[in-house]
DNA sequence: ACCTGAACACCGTTCAAGT
DNA sequence: ACCTGAACACCGTTCAAGT
């Protein structure tokens, strides 16, 4: 391989190598030097195709929100309950999805295109039932940054869980996680297995009431 | 300055300083090697402190979490709905004090005695109105969940506009920002002035409903 | 336009050594 | 215990040069 017009390679094989490295080895490990050496090129290569590794990030998070389905969203054979319900389930699962995907969602701003389109379904969303629209956009706000935050705390107690694992070899823990909370330690099973779902449902309720 | 026992700087100077640079400088200049030459130390000496970075950033979470009062939260003489509400906008008020403190938050578990405390406080006040603890705690975690994702959205917002800033100097933006989302284009100042309480007010809507 | 290779100014962390 | 200095294996990014 010499120097010269390849075009072996494209943006879509940048960011899927980007997000190969995201899943395997975590968002730490996603450089712009090891995302070259996956493809084959070396580093330098990379800034023809993306101006800097913040761009390339920006790419992955709309790459990311692209296999969000918003055709769900507009159906109007289910009521608008069902589909923002199923909206923000899509929103949360692909975050779940790639390890690290909401450290890469909160590193930078959420103003490409498809950020914008599904920010745009929910509030037609909420307005197709008679919501006016300021309300609409204040409830499309709302869900946006449930899903977020819960995909947050989801992330933190997995970390949370693998700075645990690590203790197994002696090392001392950073605290002391004897039951001085009580309440937290009794609920934490049933708060994570359903918490999500139960959460939005309250939200959701709050919401329909300015609805109606 | 020679080696030796000096004992001149505890954990907290360190915290402390590592917060300065991070107000200043953003979430990704706060490196061991910038804080330890902000307090007149050489890289190593931090290592005697913290055993890694990411034991120093877990310090700066709890550091900042432990600026939330929470005996507001346990105060009897005030509504149960009135301690949750002003908890979470001390909560918001803290994440948004500090730019790139969500980055902090979201970079790793959230364990420390603060977090806890803090999730303990919000159990007790859903739980101290009679609602079962398993919803308190779904509860707690829903409320935690929207502070943590309005907060976020905040963060990008601001990163946004930053970067909008940076085309200036005539650089191209990364996406044509065309007015191809009309609902969001129109309602994005009505959703950003006072959305993060009205969506708060909704989902204790629809949480007071579980409690009645 | 696409790519290489060398270089610059950085990182986190380890290790031996000094007091 | 606290700190330095040197070293290792990394970073993102720029620049001149080749095809």
């Amino acid at each position: 391989m010499k120097p010269g017009p390849r075009r072996s390679i494209s943006q879509a094989d940048i960011v899927d190598a980007a997000f190969q490295i995201l899943e395997e080895k975590g968002f730490a490990a996603v450089s712009v030097r090891g995302v070259a050496a996956s493809l084959g090129l070396t580093p330098t290569a990379i800034y023809t195709y993306f101006p800097s590794k913040n761009a390339l990030l920006r790419a992955m998070v709309e790459h990311l929100l692209s296999t969000i389905d918003l055709a769900a969203a507009s159906d109007a054979d289910v009521a608008w309950r069902d589909r923002v319900h199923a909206l923000a389930e899509t929103m949360l699962a692909r975050l779940a999805d790639h390890a690290g995907a909401i450290v890469l969602v909160t590193s930078g701003p959420l103003d490409g295109p498809h950020a914008l389109g599904l920010n745009e379904a929910l509030i037609a969303g909420f307005a197709s039932d008679g919501m006016p629209q300021g309300d609409a956009a204040r409830a499309a706000h709302a869900v946006r940054a449930y899903v977020l935050g819960a995909a947050a705390i989801d992330a933190a107690d997995r970390a949370g869980d693998d700075a645990a694992s690590d203790d197994r070899a002696g090392a001392e823990p950073l605290w002391s996680d004897a039951a001085a909370f009580p309440l937290t330690e009794a609920s934490a099973a049933v708060a994570a297995a359903d918490g999500f779902r139960w959460g939005l449902d309250r939200l959701l309720d709050g919401l329909e009431r300015r609805a109606a």
